[in-house]
DNA sequence: ACTGTTACTCACCGATTGGTGACAGACCGG
DNA sequence: CCGGTCTGTCACCAATCGGTGAGTAACAGT
């Protein structure tokens, strides 16, 4: 990629010349970012690499380990972007809303979280690799993705009570793992459990399953 | 490991001779079976590769080209075994218990396949794997999977009718999806989405929830 | 214009991967 | 006894991996 261009220039410079990026360290460092999230995204952790990343950031891998210490400081700061993600991906106007019962917020941030996470292809890599791996890299990831998460929860809840008698955390945890489960087998092989989920009208059933679900336990 | 009981037999065997194995090809057809489970349970899809399975096996790995035509043959020859998880790792009586409604056997099938996962790692690695990867591998992983789980669902539940007005199909999905995630995060780092589980203890209050779950859709 | 720093590239390293062809020895039927 | 088949071993291949040291080109300060 930045050969083509160092050779277009040195061949007095062709027609188009896109996006030159010589000597500009941050715009190179974010580059590498860029490439680096769009791989995971894309590819799964399986060939996320050193290698592949330069590769596809179009710079030498030597920029790599200068700039983020190796694949690790890459990777945590791809984590440090994925602790804004809810922030970024939710709508937070949900407590605007006629939320009266602690069932009507839980049904609204399930559905929130599920759709989400469906429009998410990097996200649904990181939760898949969470469960695959315990290494050091996953685990800064996870780290970084519950505490978020259960901020956001927190946050919603706001002066809303949630039901005496009923273990909340854990009820909340099944949930919010069966909507992950879900949506990871749905990405990967259109279906779940012999459930197809492909088509939107797949999903609108799964949605409604999923309220009846919350609705069960929390009225 | 081979090469040394084949140099103690050279030298005139010293003390032990630890089981032979030589030219019996259904043993060592099974030796390289075990060992590619084994492997698979124990370090994951990640470094699960022809060689790995050689090595372990005690075997070259042109064996496996072999016998089971490379490891997209052995990975089959596994999903076949798996095939009969369910047979093999649940017990079948829950039929003759008073499991008087549908919910009665949702509840115990949701507990029995929570435990079962829970103590099988090679389960779990695949499960893991096929949320990770779309191979044509993985994929006939996962149809011999869900088809043999289908099949369990219907066998156990005999003649009880389920609910009217619930979807059924879609509901069970999600609650199996809770249980597999659950159990995949707790194995991977100990948690899920913030919930500890590592002890006993910690299981029996996500045991707990699960069945208030469950009662939930279904009374 | 000289100098030092910064940004970047390149060539190479050992290790490991999946895959293949050639070979050696045990066994069996003639 | 010989010849062929079966079982298993070994040596080698190109490709890729993560990682490093040395070198080059562009910039900034003086």
């Amino acid at each position: 990629m930045l050969n083509e261009t160092a050779v277009a220039v040195l061949e007095q410079s062709s027609a188009t010349e896109p996006e030159k990026r010589i000597r500009d360290r941050s715009a190179t460092e974010r580059a590498i970012l860029k490439a680096a999230k769009n791989l995971l995204a894309e590819e799964g952790f399986q060939n996320f690499g050193i290698n592949a990343v330069a590769r596809r950031a179009g710079c030498d891998k030597q920029l790599i380990y200068r700039y983020y210490g190796g694949l690790d400081g890459l990777v945590e700061a791809i984590g440090t972007d994925l602790g804004n993600w809810v922030k970024d991906r939710i709508p937070e106007d949900a407590g605007g809303m006629f939320l009266l019962t602690y069932g009507d917020l839980m049904e609204r941030l399930a559905l929130l979280f599920l759709e989400a996470l469906r429009d998410d292809p990097l996200m649904r890599r990181v939760v898949a690799w969470e469960v695959s791996e315990n290494t050091e890299q996953v685990k800064r990831l996870s780290e970084a993705r519950s505490k978020s998460l259960g901020q956001w929860l927190d946050r919603m809840r706001g002066s809303l009570t949630p039901p005496k008698g009923i273990d909340v955390a854990a009820v909340n945890a099944l949930i919010f793992a069966s909507i992950q489960h879900l949506v990871l087998a749905a990405a990967a092989g259109g279906q779940c459990a012999g459930l197809v989920l492909k088509n939107n009208k797949d999903w609108e059933k799964a949605a409604i399953a999923l309220k009846r679900l919350v609705r069960g336990v929390y009225g």
